[in-house]
DNA sequence: AACAATTATTTAAATGATAAATAAGAAACC
DNA sequence: GGTTTCTTATTTATCATTTAAATAATTGTT
């Protein structure tokens, strides 16, 4: 999926020992092959081996200390915020209960975005969402690509609160959308009145009117939370009880 | 000052290298010196240059391509949410503006943190929030620390909602809260009245109240923020001004 | 049983050699 | 002249081998 997955040997043995981390293939605290191990498994020198696991271990995934051999770290100190092991979680274990998680997180950052856009965006980044909104329009008539449209929108927003953190969140929220739309724009019809609801961020935005930018970008996620809320159930009442929680 | 950065001798040069990176010494775009030269500038084997390469790209720092040599990623692209990234950045050039972006984005995170943790957190997590604020009292007799008790209790909140995004982030709030110290408790009066609204949170999150908890977390963030907005206009209008006096 | 010394295993680091990728310049071509 | 293709030089990528350092496990001592 991603082009880094073929770019070189190094590479693709880091992706392919992460997905094998996130797929939960190895026990926490328990142990990868050690590093000869993996050289021969592979059929890659030592320092291929070797600088895959430093790729791994600096995006929190593993540990590697000698004596101890390669750890699985905790998931916790996973750095989900990688675009890799973002990539590699969603493609190993997908599920409408990770989606939920990243649309909670999104509820959290894009109201606040949205309030902070309103406040500092200058006439640039305005710009930058008045265009992606276009964007959307023109996909709503079949001349461009009504995901990546919507992602552009929300991209822009995140650079135009002009805070780094939440810039920073872009291919979070990108990947999000994306993931999104395998599950929720299969029910609901595609866009039409979307296009209104997200002019009406722009607008408020626009009139630097920072709780009604809030407010119109809550209104959105609370509903994308709401389909996936109901989706959760129906999938979950087909089987017996399984988890309260 | 984390353990890491006399790990060993890639570590060290992976630090030394990312501080490089950090505080701007190289070019976006530009580049750094070549494998080579590092060895060379850094008294070190190819293979420590390497392996050091590799984990500063896979934080987003850098890339490295044969003939191309190694370059700066531009900022949005460096993963923020890494503590060793983030922990460079603010050592080499911390700010108000910088705490003030941190702190906005605690205030996306930590209200919404509460909400879920009022719906979803179970007794042992609420038992851990509780714990936390015992310690803060504690600490208000001088038999804890302060600054650990604070970040115990807003980590354990994240903990309690349930959601692995949130969680991630409670080294990102946990160091948010250890800069904040260095700026705003030098003014305001330790804690005291503290331990109230923090009792409150837990109050609402215990009686499962969503919204009273978010609400809560919320009052204490915008005020955090209030404090640093004002600090950020009397050090850019002291500027011109030498001293009030 | 507690502690100290030894050993064996594993990663860390250095070195050297070859392969692959590619930016830049040279040559051929229209 | 301008465009394309080929060559070359540089730099990273990969492999192989050796030595050092760290440390878990074992053994020996008191």
């Amino acid at each position: 999926m991603n082009f880094r997955e073929k770019h070189n040997l190094t590479h693709q043995l880091t992706h392919d020992l992460g997905m094998e981390v996130v797929k939960g293939n190895y026990a926490v605290g328990g142990g990868l092959p050690s590093e000869a191990d993996i050289c021969s498994l592979y059929n890659v020198s030592r320092s291929a081996t070797r600088e895959a696991v430093k790729m791994l271990s600096a995006k929190g995934l593993i540990t590697s200390r000698p004596k101890q051999g390669i750890r699985v770290m905790p998931e916790h100190n996973w750095n989900l915020f990688d675009t890799d092991v973002l990539s590699w979680i969603l493609s190993s274990k997908p599920s409408i209960q990770l989606l939920h998680e990243f649309t909670q997180m999104r509820v959290a950052i894009e109201p606040q975005a949205c309030a902070l856009a309103a406040v500092h965006a200058n006439a640039e980044q305005l710009r930058n969402i008045e265009d992606a909104l276009n964007r959307m329009r023109d996909a709503d008539n079949g001349l461009d690509d009504p995901l990546e449209a919507d992602i552009a929108f929300h991209t822009s927003i995140l650079e135009a609160s002009c805070n780094r953190f939440f810039y920073q969140l872009t291919n979070f929220i990108a990947t999000a959308l994306r993931v999104s739309i395998r599950y929720t724009n299969k029910i609901k019809g595609v866009h039409g009145a979307d296009v209104l609801k997200h002019q009406h961020i722009l607008d408020t935005i626009k009139s630097r009117d920072s709780e009604s930018a809030y407010k119109a970008s809550k209104e959105i996620l609370d509903e994308a939370i709401e389909l996936i809320e109901t989706q959760f159930v129906e999938r979950t009442i087909s089987v017996p009880v399984v988890n309260a929680d």
